[in-house]
DNA sequence: CTGTTAGCGCATTCAA
DNA sequence: TTGAATGCGCTAACAG
């Protein structure tokens, strides 16, 4: 069943077919219900795959995402979806466990897809510029480079995110705060490592090397670094992960260990994911707007596909401590 | 750059370029580097759009997802990409948060995609033979109809793995054991529910409706379910939820009322997902082979699409019981 | 307001 | 082994 089918079967031309099934203005009330008649008694359905060589465009955007077990970037999607589903978009999703797919690259080539939403971005700037600059790509984390603009990007600031919490530990009087970073690769946990020395700093308290550990975001990685941490002679009062994940792993070797959160050690995470509130004690965290990213990522990205300005190049969200329970004052005691 | 330039650059007609391209055989090792070099040199990439056309095929499936911070979900995803991967399909992705998304009907029917992986089908089988009836389209979830076979599916057996649980439970000498169900539209609910049921009856239990809820598979739904619960005048020992996430909301909600777990109360989850371990208790729970279920129902797919015959219209998985922590031997002395 | 026609870029059949 | 020509189904420019 192709147009032309329902052209003749109505008496008119495929191009009027056409114009009807786009909803164009400049149609007679009468051939337009003619064709919709023929369009329904043949059950007629346009080929997508025709239309699309005809504009030359897929329609199709392609996101890659690390991880899909994280819950962070489970809701990111979420939040480009929405965008891109009003805007007739189709998602395809590629999992891809470490760094940057090259499939990417040809997928955009062969015009598969009309454009990529990174979020994660495991490359330097200059792989980046040599491989993907130019292309169609937004990314929703932390942008490339230190200070140079290569790829769009959205992200929270997550120096001043991680500082946020580092102040929040300090003031309830916690001296000696370990941090579990994500893999240093990426930027954004770079970012987070640096705002924890530097919100250190701030507070007049030294930075410990034997205090910070790499790990990659997950919770078996939270739970082997709290075990590795507590081999050490000289304990911390607090930990501060950089995902919720590995905050969750930790509670768990401590507790193994009769550790109790936070009487013991206080315990801050990094996203908010939804189990968070549902552990014991509710994680304290620095939670992430990851619907509004995702949003803001498609809307960026629809915005260089349409060839249009880009109004600016980084968008930076907001950040909040979400303060529960496992956290608490340091015991002035010790 | 399309095929016509690099045959006017290497001096061969497009046919040629084509064959060459597609590795086939006939084609003299002279010509073939020649093409080889135009393209390289020019720098070419087939277009996928008009390769589709041609061709009439969009080398796309989609897969449909309730839910996709739904971990369960999300592992499943990663086992149908795993096989669909090497077959050169991309996959689209879409959430719909309730039941079958109409648009999937339309990207088949439209040629977007060549078929569906529905991860859940909440609809009765009549709805299902009306509209999806003869398309390519698999359940990675419990087939529609209690007898007949509509769609190809890849599933546990509920029934059974729910008897497992139950079974595990009464062995530690429970009596009382409530249920947290899942979303009753949807058949696997329903079957575990009859397993949870059947189970009680062979251990010469009662069934108590009063101690059966329905839930949403969510944290939040656990939660709820477990406040309700505590408001009744006569407890259960033990509760059976279909869902990890629900044994994870309801252990928040007992243990915020004082309940220690497992000595005040055992609980058992369904799924075995990641945080299932990390959770303190861990999760004694009934394991899904979700992977499994992913390349399983992708290669059913795949096979539907090539018009092969299908071995078998629903395979069937094992699960098992994994025994943590979060059950114990009910006191006698009570 | 409507019809004719020429692509879109590649695959494929038929000759040579 | 290679080339010429036709078609895939729809869009869009142009003509009427």
């Amino acid at each position: 069943m192709k147009m032309r089918d329902v052209a003749k079967y109505s008496g008119v031309s495929v191009a009027t077919v056409s114009r009807v099934l786009k909803g164009e203005s400049n149609v007679t009330q009468k051939t337009k219900e003619k064709v919709l008649k023929a369009v329904e008694e043949l059950n007629y359905v346009p080929n997508t795959l025709a239309r699309n060589l005809s504009k030359m465009q897929s329609k199709m955007i392609v996101v890659v995402i690390p991880n899909l077990s994280n819950a962070v970037f489970s809701s990111i999607y979420r939040g480009i979806q929405e965008v891109l589903k009003i805007e007739g978009y189709q998602v395809i999703l590629v999992e891809t466990y470490n760094g940057v797919d090259p499939s990417v690259i040809e997928l955009i080539r062969n015009r598969t897809v009309e454009g990529a939403i990174l979020l994660s971005a495991v490359m330097s700037e200059e792989e980046f510029n040599k491989k993907l600059k130019d292309l169609p790509i937004v990314l929703a984390t932390d942008h490339m480079s230190e200070n140079i603009s290569t790829a769009p990007s959205v992200s929270i600031d997550n120096h001043l995110a991680a500082e946020k919490a580092v102040n929040y530990l300090a003031n309830l009087g916690h001296k000696r705060i370990a941090y579990f970073g994500g893999v240093p690769d990426v930027l954004g946990a770079r970012r987070r490592l640096n705002g924890y020395k530097n919100g250190l700093i701030q507070n007049g308290l030294e930075i410990d090397e034997s205090l910070i550990f790499n790990g990659n975001w997950s919770l078996e990685s939270g739970y082997q670094l709290a075990n590795q941490l507590l081999l050490q002679k000289q304990l911390p009062t607090a930990i501060f992960a950089a995902s919720d994940n590995m905050a969750i792993g930790a509670m768990k070797a401590l507790k193994e260990h009769g550790f109790k959160i936070p009487e013991d050690m206080s315990i801050i995470g990094f996203d908010d994911i939804e189990v968070a509130k549902y552990v014991t004690p509710s994680l304290t965290t620095v939670e992430q707007p990851t619907i509004e990213i995702g949003n803001n990522a498609a809307k960026l990205l629809l915005t260089i596909i349409e060839d249009q300005p880009l109004e600016q190049m980084h968008v930076v969200l907001n950040s909040n401590l979400v303060i529960r329970h496992s956290c608490k004052k340091v015991n002035e005691s010790l």
